[in-house]
DNA sequence: ACTTATTTTCAATAAGTTTTGAAAATTCAA
DNA sequence: TTGAATTTTCAAAACTTATTGAAAATAAGT
């Protein structure tokens, strides 16, 4: 297969993939052709290899920065701004991770927290479901927190190699 | 706090939250609604509790059943269907963990498989890239893969407990 | 076989999201 | 300053996805 043909096989796939976990498209194909790119890129070249207005350009790259996949960088001389993504997975996947908890799933833990005061009679059929729900999510959820946590502070080596042995 | 009040919160925010993570807002408001339903319910008691349309409620009762979330039940005596969902949310978790395994990772690993095999020199700076991209997601990837598929099989007790005394 | 209850389908429509592009704002050098 | 280069904004348009509702299909009782 040709370099050619196989990124814009990454960068369609990748894209579609972001679409499952609630990234859009553009951002995503913007992040995968950072990934693949040795050398930071401008605005006009992620227009020009994806075929897509400026503006989107703009808003998807804020958004990459904002979630600290890419930085932008200053190229001495250059006058445009130039971009360039993190290239390890285990860093990228720590900072997704990073923020996704902190968007996602500590406000729901908030809130579940909140749910489990409820008034009346705990035997009540209705009453001890909601609470054995909001319970069962709410412990569940402290668990992958913590775990998370772990993971976002370790090290890559450590945490695979021990998760490995553990695995066996 | 009120059962009442603190059943649409849950419900609207977990549509919500599932929006996040590739699942419709309605799917996720219906699940919810099962969720802290002590005993099943028909399509008719959905659309009269979420306010939606019958077909809205049928397609989406189907996807539940067929994420292998909720179970269509047969009450003697009555001719409705009933819907009751899986209580146990390690059990839940891990079904999700199964299916969007299968549906998503699964077959991102086998084409960054593929696209691995590049024609060209290996020292060129752009195939480098590319191929040092492309190995490290694919190594994450199958590192997670393999704990998923541990945590699919494995007992909640087991898991959790191992995970717990392993972070310390 | 017929009638009625119930579920399913799907074309039309509504709602939501993403993209565009041109105008406004900003930056930089002379 | 001024003006050219560049980036940012945002209302309108395009696109995508979700929802409705009525008609068709199916199932169940008599």
């Amino acid at each position: 297969m040709k370099l050619s043909e196989a990124k814009a096989q990454f960068i369609s796939s990748w894209g579609a993939f972001g679409t499952h976990w609630g990234i859009n498209r553009t951002m995503a194909q913007i992040h995968a052709l950072l990934l693949i790119s040795p050398d930071p890129i401008t605005q006009d070249d992620i227009m020009e290899q994806l075929n897509i207005s400026r503006g989107n350009v703009n808003m998807n790259t804020r958004d990459l920065v904002d979630w600290g996949l890419v930085d932008r960088v200053l190229i001495p001389g250059e006058r445009k701004e130039f971009f360039l993504a993190e290239k390890d997975t285990w860093k990228v996947a720590t900072q997704i991770i990073k923020e996704r908890k902190k968007r996602e799933l500590d406000p729901m833990l908030k809130l579940l927290g909140q749910l489990e005061k409820i008034d009346g009679d705990k035997k009540e059929k209705n009453i001890k479901q909601f609470v054995d729900t909001i319970g069962g999510i709410r412990k569940f959820g402290g668990q992958a927190d913590k775990m998370l946590d772990v993971m976002v502070k370790a090290d890559e080596r450590w945490f695979l190699g021990s998760l490995l042995r553990f695995f066996k």
